[in-house]
Formats: C-alpha cells, structure tokens, sequence
DNA sequence: AACTTATGCAACCGCGCAGCC
DNA sequence: TGGCTGCGCGGTTGCATAAGT
C-alpha cells in the first residue's frame, strides 16, 4: 500500500453554534484552520503505527466525530487488536473479581451509598476504587453506569418530547449509533437512554410507516449492492442491519444519500464522470456543513457504502441513491418535514412545518446559511490545499 | 386462568482509546 | 517505546411487566 505524504489525513466534524463544521487537515494544520482552542486537535502521536501513518480518523471531543474505527482499519489494513491478543494468547485482565463483584440491579440502599459519597466527595477520579472507599460490592464500572444513567442530578427518564425525537432521528441517520453524541444533544438524556428509546420505540415507528415504499427502498438497495449475498431476509449481507435502517431511512427521506462528494466514486481522480462534479462539489461554497450532509459522510453507513462501492463496483448505488444533481440544501427542508411526517403523521407534520414554531428545536440541525454566504469560523474545508489534501488521499488508496 | 409472546428498560460485557509509568 | 490500566462507548443480555391467545 502506499503512504500518503501526509503523515495524518484527519476528518474531522465538530458541532459549534447549532452548526456543524467540517475539517480536513493533518497535523499541524490547526493553525491554519484557525480553530478555536476548545476544538483544538488531540494527535497522540504514541498510536500511530509506523508502517500505517496514512491516516487518523479520530474523534477530538464530546461532539466532535469523524469515521469509525472499524472502517479505518478497513481502510488501512491495520489488524485489530482482539484478534492480535488472541492469536498471542494475550488476554486482558478483568477489572474487578467476577466472583466476588454483585450484579444485577441495584438496591436503594446501594443507589443511597453510591449517591451520598459522590455527592460529597466525587467520584475521585478513580471508578475502579470507588466501591472499595464506600463498601460497596460492585464492580467499578457498574457504579460508574448506575451514577451516569439513573442517579446522578437532572437526569430525565421517559416522555420524550417530538422535539426530542425529531433530533434524535434525524442525528441517527446522520452519524449513526453514536448514542453518546446524540444524548449530548438533549440535555437530561443519557446515551443509554436514547439508545433503548431508539431501539425500542422510534426505529418502528419509523421503520414501520410505509412498508410498500421500504420493500421498495430495500429491493433497491439490495439490487445495486448485492453481490450474491445471503438474501433470506432481504438485506446484502455486506451492509450491517444498523447501515440498512439508515438507507431506509434515508430514502423514505428521500434524501441524497450519496451526494457526489460522499460519494468515492464521485471523489477526484475516480472517474470522468466523478472529475467534474466533484469540482463543483469540492469548490463549492457551502463551508458549513449542515448535519445531514456531513454525518452520511461520517457514517459507517456511507463507509459501508463506500467499501461496496469500491470492492464490487456498485455502481449502481450511487444511480440509484444519489441526487442526479446537487440540490441538497432543498433536499434538507424537505427531509425535514418528511422526517416530521414520518414520525407524526402527516396531519401533525403539516401543521408543526407550517406552523413553524414547533419545528424550531433548539438546535438548528438543518440550517444551512448559503444564502447568507456566511462561513463559520474556522472552517475550512473544500479549500484548494483540502481537496489535494483529498486528491493525495484518494491517488493513494487507489480509490 | 394459564400460558406464550412482545415490550421496555436496566445492567452487563467487551473493546478501543489515551494517560501514565 | 512498550506495557499497564482506567474510562467511555456501543452492542447485547436478562428480567419484569404487559399484551395477546
């Protein structure tokens, strides 16, 4: 494989002022990016792997997101590490004695004990020693959970509001099972919590609506990126249940799944076909990212996308998926509203879209100030240095 | 009423990251 | 530089309860 000249190729999201920016840069280009010190990058430069330095997809803080790891070490080649240890029979140890650790749920005078000593000291930083300070029988990890997801202060439980949902649905197609991104948006939530709302709830209600259009959607997909897969259920098994709930909910959004510059074979140097759009995509003005735009690209979805794409040739996805043309930003209200309606029922939606006040949630995911022709301060992507940045990459993972 | 199945939620588990030595 | 270890995350499991037959 060849290297990049670029020691890092960072790609980097990060949500400031109810937006979403999008960074494309190595090491050392922070300055350049003019970021604010908050955002500033964290490069531990102990984990790179020599012979692998091509790239770093990494996440820089609570609500900054990139791609998976699992899909950087697609990408690379780099060996996971549970495989490593276990061909080395290299085994890690448990955190605490199983054997002598209590499970199960807590009691209330557990739930007292735990609350009253973090209340008054903290945690102390150390989790693990936490149970032995305050006679607690428990696993260090699970005292951790317990304070995080149930006692700890202002923590809601249950009644979600539509506000509440609309945010969550609409992060989830955009950057996926990041539950604790997503929780960071709803003050209260904890990630368990929107993950099991998530999973129990919202993913019917929207998965359940339209069966006709999903058998559709999914007959689609299924065509374009099916390879002889295991059919029984109707999914190519290249593609994670996780990542075909998301092209349901993609497409029952009728949004541009794969729009040309999520699209590897739209990136330069893929194709004729790819050159030039992906000029109009790469000098484009849109230096803020709106989310449902940059999370396709950070997700494991579109990476899974990508590695058929790559690997089979499918062609046929981004036909069938793709906005014939760039029309995102429209795309991004009517996604809006048909998210809405999805959820809500199209009575409701109507109204809370042309009603206008309740659709305002707080945060304006899918705001997108073209029209103003205002960049966000210190975003920088699709500038000419970033797009050879991405030309270098791509030259050298043969995409 | 008894049994089975579905649902919701709390908790557990394993993994990767990053700090420390 | 490499190993160790704690933290945080996401996936999964287990259990209580509700709903259905």
């Amino acid at each position: 494989m060849k290297k990049s000249k670029y020691d890092f190729l960072w790609y980097v999201y990060v949500f400031h002022g109810h937006k979403i920016h999008k960074f494309y840069g190595k090491e050392g280009m922070q300055q350049q990016a003019n970021l604010d010190e908050k955002w500033s990058f964290r490069c531990n430069s102990r984990h790179r792997e020599a012979s692998q330095k091509c790239t770093r997809w990494d996440v820089i803080s609570q609500t900054c997101f990139a791609l998976t790891k699992e899909d950087t070490d697609k990408t690379v080649g780099r060996e996971r590490l549970p495989e490593k240890r276990k061909k080395e029979g290299d085994g890690r140890a448990p955190c605490c004695d199983k054997a002598t650790v209590k499970k199960g749920p807590w009691s209330p005078e557990e739930d007292a004990t735990l609350k009253n000593y973090i209340e008054e000291h903290g945690t102390g930083g150390n989790w693990i020693a936490l149970p032995h300070k305050i006679g607690l029988k428990r696993c260090g990890k699970s005292c951790r959970l317990r304070w995080l997801n149930y006692l700890r202060p202002n923590i809601k439980h249950g009644d979600f509001t539509p506000e509440e949902d609309s945010i969550i649905c609409s992060l989830y197609i955009s950057i996926g099972s990041r539950w604790s991104i997503i929780a960071a948006q709803l003050p209260g939530r904890t990630d368990n919590d929107v993950k099991n709302y998530w999973n129990t709830k919202l993913k019917k209600r929207l998965l359940g609506r339209r069966k006709d259009h999903l058998r559709q959607s999914a007959a689609v997909v299924t065509e374009a990126a099916s390879t002889g897969e295991n059919m029984n259920d109707g999914e190519p098994a290249a593609l994670s249940a996780s990542a075909m709930e998301r092209i349901q909910l993609c497409m029952q959004l009728q949004n541009p799944l794969l729009g040309a510059h999520h699209n590897p074979l739209m990136w330069p140097g893929c194709s004729s076909r790819a050159s030039t759009q992906s000029n109009n995509s790469f000098n484009s003005n849109s230096s803020c990212v709106t989310i449902a735009e940059q999370g396709q690209s950070s997700s494991s979805l579109n990476e899974h996308l990508m590695m058929n794409a790559q690997l089979e040739g499918a062609a046929a996805i981004d036909n069938s998926l793709a906005s014939p043309s760039s029309a995102e930003n429209s795309n991004m209200i009517s996604m809006e509203a048909e998210l809405e309606e999805l959820l809500y029922g199209e009575n409701k939606a109507a109204g809370m879209v042309d009603g206008g006040g309740a659709q305002q949630v707080d945060v304006d995911w899918w705001s997108y100030d073209q029209a103003a022709g205002k960049s966000p301060v210190g975003c920088w992507d699709f500038t000419p240095e970033t797009n050879t940045v991405f030309l270098d990459y791509a030259s050298v993972y043969d995409i």
